[in-house]
DNA sequence: GCGGTTTTTGACAAGGTTGTCAATATTGGA
DNA sequence: TCCAATATTGACAACCTTGTCAAAAACCGC
């Protein structure tokens, strides 16, 4: 049916040549662009089916001003956050005739300007993405922002970020979501409620703190500074919570781990000294990993929509490349509490 | 220092002209090819560093028969296997001056060669890679070995397979990581084994419980049939396969669970029942992924160097490239049974 | 039916690299 | 020293598309 041989694939010629038309026309009506006639539109269409033409990246980017490449700057591939992200910017890439490329570029926070530049050149310009999508903890480095956008490569920065430049970002509302955690756990009854830090390199664990801190007050509690542990965002630094925790005096109630994997490290720990969670601990994590509901109890927590978020940055860079404005857009998903099993009244049955 | 303006960015040309060179000498030097004086050599490669040259990936792929691109085709990115694997891959594309980019072809083993075909020709025509990391469970599919073929990509396939067609392949030895898991199991005195199998699509699945049956028959065991229990890879296929064990009225006292997952899944099932691993029942699963060492008690497993077994498949694939010879390699990477708590002898304290 | 607009179409160049092949420089042997 | 053979270098075409601009066609009002 097809010839595939990889030799003789169509080119925009020979689709010309079949339709009867020039060359330009097949192009334009490709591209949907203006000034063809529906008739010879159609013409060409049917041509290029026929002929199962697929038009070659390589020369249209190398003429034209866009190469279809979305590139995905990540710190460290390896990790459900950023796997899941990936996921949805890939989908959404194949939607629109897009391709998604990886660049891994590491400890970037630590490094100069004129390292950063190095190290982009070389990823960037071999094949210039038409943008990038920035994940946590880039998507708020002051640097990089600016070395790309020296570099002329538009952005989009997913996750919570304080930058003001002018650019595209994709988030959740997480200061309204770490409101909402704490108000459920002060309707259960709480009063000494923990929190665990993440990354401090991340936004997103001062934008989720300042949330609980605000609600804490607007309850008329006071953040406790002893029941506030620093973490990493990692199962062991939730644990190593946890047992800091059960040292205290005057331990917390319930402890809001600003993610999922903490929240796991956290109850481990509650749970190998013989405590039980909910009844001696509550419990709220943040993200909706897939570990909230591989561990037991099943954890109550925050969904992001991370997939929705790699999808939707996407989706807005592509469709900001066809406008001209290139203003500042920002666009908020919407979260969800997600009620589980690890949270009940302060030492309830 | 570096004029970063995208518009004037260095071209072979320019290089050339500060090199006191024609291009073609240029190209010459940077691709590595023979036939130019070492003194023309260095002054070439000062011109180009000076002028940081880098070059433009859709002229040499649309010009020359390399796209540098290499594409990774798996079912469903967001897994933490496949983002293992991926982590691997991208490092080893940045070492070689690849990029690495992401297809993702859902139910393909459900498809018709056309179809397949219609599917990879888009994905892959656009942008020719120069080669194909194909995982599980599409590694192991003829439909899309053929297709790729036929199309003339260059495939490196990782996980066990059982097509012998030419290729190449990089793996682990799960036959022989198997044999181990039930030595171990039978040294603890452990006689009533259990097994629970993967995605049946998987050939894993089913070379793990070769090793197992195999093993078991040395060690003059038999395989009971109640054993065996089908599952998915997942958390709850574990835990159901675990609630199916509880059931039973003479239980096994050990599992070998095909990955870690399951084997979190089926700890937590007998867990919740308020049994204890390893004294109640000793739980071996497969992987080493990040779970082993996130549930309570750490789990007894295998190792797999997944991000090794990434970038050792970019490599062999990129170095493949450079050979005429297309013949069939396979590359055994080594495995590692990995001791920890899940695992006691029969009704030890 | 005619001059002037507007819309539709096509010819051709350009984009930056690599492959081909011819030209030039170098080497070795007689 | 000179010729043949080899090593080095460069000129130019080719890869396939898109942008520019001019030509052709269609349309308008008078």
């Amino acid at each position: 049916m097809a010839k595939t041989k990889s030799e003789n694939s169509a080119k925009m010629k020979d689709v010309a040549d079949l339709a009867g038309v020039s060359i330009k026309t097949v192009s334009r009506v490709l591209n949907n662009e203006p000034h063809v006639q529906e008739k010879l539109r159609r013409k060409v269409r049917e041509a290029a089916e026929k002929l199962d033409y697929v038009p070659s990246q390589s020369a249209r980017s190398l003429r034209g001003s866009r190469s279809y490449d979305i590139n995905l700057v990540c710190h460290h591939p390896d990790s459900a956050y950023v796997n899941a992200i990936q996921f949805g910017a890939v989908i959404a890439c194949q939607e629109l005739g897009y391709q998604l490329s990886i660049s891994l570029l590491e400890k970037l926070e630590e490094k100069s300007i004129a390292e950063i530049r190095d190290a982009f050149e070389t990823v960037m310009r071999r094949r210039r993405p038409d943008g990038v999508v920035l994940l946590a903890p880039y998507a708020n480095d002051e640097k990089i922002g600016f070395v790309l956008q020296e570099m002329g490569i538009p952005v989009v920065r997913v996750g919570p970020v304080d930058l003001q430049k002018q650019g595209l970002l994709v988030e959740i509302d997480d200061y309204q979501a770490a409101i909402e955690v704490v108000k459920h756990l002060t309707e259960l009854g709480h009063e000494r409620i923990g929190f665990i830090r993440g990354s401090e390199n991340q936004r997103a664990t001062h934008v989720r703190f300042s949330g609980f801190s605000v609600a804490m007050e607007a309850a008329g509690l006071k953040v406790d500074p002893d029941l506030v542990r620093p973490g990493a965002f990692d199962f062991q630094s939730g644990y190593d919570a946890g047992q800091y925790f059960l040292r205290l005096g005057e331990p917390p109630t319930a402890v809001f781990s600003s993610n999922d994997d903490m929240a796991a490290g956290l109850v481990a720990a509650y749970t190998e000294r013989g405590l039980k969670v909910p009844h001696d601990l509550s419990v709220v994590g943040f993200d909706d990993a897939s570990i909230a509901t591989c561990m037991r109890p099943f954890l109550t927590t925050v969904r992001q929509p991370l997939s929705d978020l790699g999808a939707t940055a996407v989706r807005e860079l592509v469709s900001s490349l066809n406008k001209t404005g290139n203003g500042a857009h920002r666009i908020v998903l919407d979260h969800e509490f997600i009620l589980r099993d690890t949270t009940a009244p302060p030492n309830a049955a």
